[in-house]
DNA sequence: TTCTTTTTATTCGAAACAGTACAAAATTAT
DNA sequence: ATAATTTTGTACTGTTTCGAATAAAAAGAA
């Protein structure tokens, strides 16, 4: 029982997968529909009726972006019992992402949905959001350490997972400002190794 | 010895001001050229003559904003022999800025001109230069405390310093993401008393 | 084949945009 | 007063934008 009319010509999630990519690297202002049309290979009319609006394309984009990113994030935090390594392979995996492609972009969403927060209510909340989420998945792993006895240092998890949360949030400017690879991985190998 | 024809309607520097608040909130591509002219109180001709296109009203924009809160935290930093006391300081002042207005706008820096480095190679520099200063002036203070023996704990001055700019450069999104000024105290303090 | 359904592709219209040209206004110098 | 100079304010140009309306195409159902 195929469907009736005539067949889409694009597959949506590799369309939203090249929806990310340009927002990523225009931002969502500057990405007019046309600049969407082409890296989508679709027409506007079909992109209207797969995704809506722009605010809209982007918010479903924004929310690809981070379920890939945080269930690799995810894997990485809880795959490995040395809290000091798995942090560490955290960050290392965040660069992947941050690194990828010709000119390195940082991060999808500390990079461009910040300045539409303060215009747009929804982009607002989908950061907060985001924003609890990873300060919540630092801390659980922080919490599965001090329980299991290897990690004492003083200060308590949710001030520290915010801080290493910090450093993954730095991580995404510098490397967007152009800051080398290298220099990042020492800055965040010696921020775990100060706190775990 | 007055200029010779009609008087300037407007104050450089107050105008360059309202320009700062308008690229704050609303990023430099949403803002248009009619917003500048409505908030500086200017024609776009006048605009043009005074501060050139609109990338080059920006870049003036960030310039003045940086070297605004750059002399109020320098002072912070260094005006407090006590290392902790003096980083609470410099985090407060920034708050003080980040704050100021109806709604939480964060960093100028960090949260416009993260999205436009990635297309415009002079804000790209501009970012990257204005990263280096914040964490230079860090480190500097680190060393001093260093010298004069009021700091002495694990892990060199350079990659402390970026720590604590990570700390700040976190305020700066979560700031403008909507986090309360209470938990964001919270937060810097915390992370001023685990490293120093 | 013919009809129905669904998507694609082209085209249109109205608005917003950056940047500029030009006339009116306001001041100093002669 | 009159001329010279500088800025202001209005009007214009050509492009880009979003979103929709409409026509063409490609499939299944009758």
């Amino acid at each position: 029982m195929k469907k009736r009319g005539r067949p889409l010509k694009y597959d949506h999630d590799e369309a939203l997968d090249k929806a990310i990519q340009v927002f990523w690297s225009k931002g969502l202002t500057a990405t007019s529909l046309d600049d969407l049309a082409v890296a989508m290979n679709m027409n506007r009319p079909s992109i209207y009726n797969a995704f809506g609006n722009k605010i809209s394309i982007y918010r479903k984009a924004f929310a690809r972006f981070v379920s890939q990113l945080g269930e690799q994030l995810d894997g990485d935090l809880f795959g490995e019992p040395d809290l000091n390594k798995a942090m560490k392979q955290f960050y290392s995996a965040a660069l992947d992402t941050y690194f990828q492609g010709t000119t390195p972009l940082g991060c999808f969403v500390t990079c461009t949905a910040i300045v539409e927060a303060a215009t747009c209510p929804e982009i607002k909340k989908d950061l907060d959001l985001t924003i609890n989420k990873i300060d919540t998945v630092i801390e659980k792993r922080l919490l599965a350490a001090q329980q299991e006895g290897s990690w004492a240092k003083d200060g308590d998890a949710k001030n520290t997972a915010k801080l290493l949360h910090a450093t993954l949030q730095s991580l995404a400017v510098r490397a967007r400002g152009g800051e080398s690879r290298a220099s990042l991985k020492a800055m965040y190998s010696s921020a775990v190794d100060m706190v775990c």
